[in-house]
DNA sequence: GAAACAAGGGAAAACGTTTACCCAAAACTG
DNA sequence: CAGTTTTGGGTAAACGTTTTCCCTTGTTTC
């Protein structure tokens, strides 16, 4: 076999060619470690996975080396076709837009790469059918875990809860209604009423809120735990002080809801954002209309980018740790089918004449 | 071989099982849909394939239906396995922490995915060793592409250099000497020139710049192009209005800079910096001596990052048209194994009475 | 009406792994 | 020392595709 194929159809990695270019390249196969350690490509794969029990020192030795040399990496189609399992984790990310989702995902890249996987990065869209393709698409890639940051509701993700898919909620809970499943978040209704009770005991003359969609039980939680809190202290919320905008990114959603609170006779001395987002769309307004944050209004947001420091010190937040957030997704993968992993937030309070490091 | 096994190895999609649950699910294979259709896998494969010289209309129509009531989808493995080449398309990104980064594979994990690719995000935080991991891992996985966002220097990435793997650079040109790759980003000395151009047309008192690690080809030709034009001008550009700061993030460089500028006589009155987030940097410790940008002071970034005119409407900038990067990315990865794609920049410059906050 | 050809489709190999099973030799047991 | 267990390691099947041959049936051509 020493006749050079006229055309060689991909790659051979034969060992013939070894002893002709010093850097083989070209992806060497288990086979080719197999031959140049001089043992069978089981004992090779044995190595490679670590089953200690079936193999000498010496052979293991062997190995080794002729994977240094030959520089072998299992191909990961192999294995996932073999064992019905990949490396593979799929992230499925609401909207990419908004700032947290890169955070969360920076921080699940790091935590699923120490642990051995490897992240697939999907923007939905908040869209149900991306959402769909991207699963059935995931699934068929033997996925081995399918985390949702930020679901909506849909046909598949149905299917996938009830057929025990493994899933992780992260931020929002399942839509599915019925189906508990295993979720990382924070406390957003506690968070929603510690933002109140500040307010309260600030005692702040009219408070108002800008919220995102309801259908994020994210969000819900979170205005929840504050209009609970204002009604136990008995003050009044009205309609023209809460508002929202179906179906606008946040920014827009602060920006007008922060325009129609302006449109009243009686401005809001503190207003509660749902998202940092809503926060610097509402600044921006109240900007507009001379108004400048920390003298003549407060605003609370929620998630406190790393970024607020540098771009927006006027602004308190609830502060989500989102750096904690890619062990706890680990965590949930691995861990029990149903577990909600909470994690702690804090209310962040920046001293208006606090400047940043 | 009706006699049902003892311990099912894994999922038994045989059509067999079909007439006793009404929902498959368990993942269904080629041969589940060939059986349900009564035709071979491989015609089942040439339809799904749309090999259309082989089938016949009605055979085709067959096909169709049979997957569709199994909802049939073929496996990433075995196809990655048996023609050694994935759906997948690895994208290392130097730094998640800019926002460019996440904005930049947004756009990508979109247009990828029109093109019928899957993107898998990594991060390699600017060190080589990571990079090479992650190289060497999503060859090992049949990566269709590998497009780096922002690439540093490695020993791997020289290997997969010389040995034509497809890579795509983007915004950061090879770091690799001597080897001409496919590149998408802007025309940064240009840019840079443009920068110069402005601030030497509004007849600035004093000039000054605020650059990241020079390593990257992107500060350096930006850098580069704004010098050239101002010593072309006659415009001293002293070493103490030249700031940067090794190894920090851009927020900090930007703060530093900054300080170190303050603390000579002449006050700058336009600053040129070399990313958004160095210029939101340097604005803090700007607005901490109580200068306002705008009114004391000019600042230009680049990027111009979609929230610049929420959070940072004060900030001139080189808008890069990250959205567009997806398109070109696509098409690089097609294209030419040597091909430049240079997309439009443009400066913005944002009316000053747009005071900020 | 035979020969050539086109169209439709099946059988089987190959891709790179993992693992169940088998087997030889060496090490223990009584 | 015969029998049993342990140790080390090889053989081959299986995972789900794609694709190369091959074969069967029409259909055309002289």
């Amino acid at each position: 076999m020493d006749i050079p194929l006229q055309r060689a159809p991909k790659s051979r990695p034969s060992v013939s060619t070894a002893k002709t270019s010093p850097a083989p390249r070209e992806s060497v196969s288990i086979s080719a470690v197999a031959a140049h350690a001089g043992v069978s490509i089981a004992t090779v794969s044995r190595v490679v996975n670590g089953v200690s029990n079936k193999a000498s020192e010496l052979t293991v030795a062997r190995v080794r080396a002729a994977i240094a040399t030959l520089g072998y990496r299992p191909t990961g189609a192999g294995r996932a076709l073999r064992s019905g399992q990949s490396r593979l984790v799929a992230v499925l990310a609401a909207n990419m837009a908004n700032p947290i989702m890169p955070a969360i995902a920076a921080a699940a890249e790091v935590a699923l790469r120490r642990a051995g996987f490897v992240m697939v990065l999907c923007d939905t869209h908040e869209r149900p059918e991306l959402q769909d393709e991207y699963l059935l698409e995931m699934r068929a890639q033997y996925a081995r875990g399918l985390v949702l940051l930020g679901a909506v509701d849909s046909p598949v993700l149905r299917d996938f809860a009830h057929a025990g898919e493994p899933l992780v909620f992260v931020n929002r809970r399942s839509p599915v209604a019925g189906s508990r499943e295993r979720y990382v978040g924070i406390d957003n209704r506690l968070a929603g009423a510690e933002v109140a009770y500040w307010m309260v005991s600030q005692k702040f003359l009219a408070l108002a809120l800008i919220h995102a969609r309801l259908s994020s039980s994210a969000t819900a939680e979170r205005v929840q735990g504050f209009q609970d809190v204002l009604k136990e202290h008995g003050i009044a919320l009205p309609k023209s002080r809460v508002q929202t905008l179906a179906g606008a990114e946040h920014l827009k959603i602060g920006y007008q809801g922060m325009a129609r609170l302006l449109t009243h006779k009686v401005r809001p001395h503190a207003v509660f954002c749902t998202s940092d987002l809503i926060a610097y769309g509402a600044q921006r307004r109240a900007a507009e209309s001379g108004l400048q944050i920390g003298r003549d209004m407060v605003l609370v947001g929620f998630d406190d980018s790393p970024m607020n420091p540098w771009v927006a010190p006027w602004l308190h937040a609830v502060r989500v740790p989102y750096a904690q957030y890619g062990a706890a997704i680990v965590q949930a993968l691995n861990g029990d089918p149903i577990q909600n992993i909470i994690l702690p937030h804090e209310l962040v309070i920046r001293s208006t004449v606090d400047t940043p490091a």
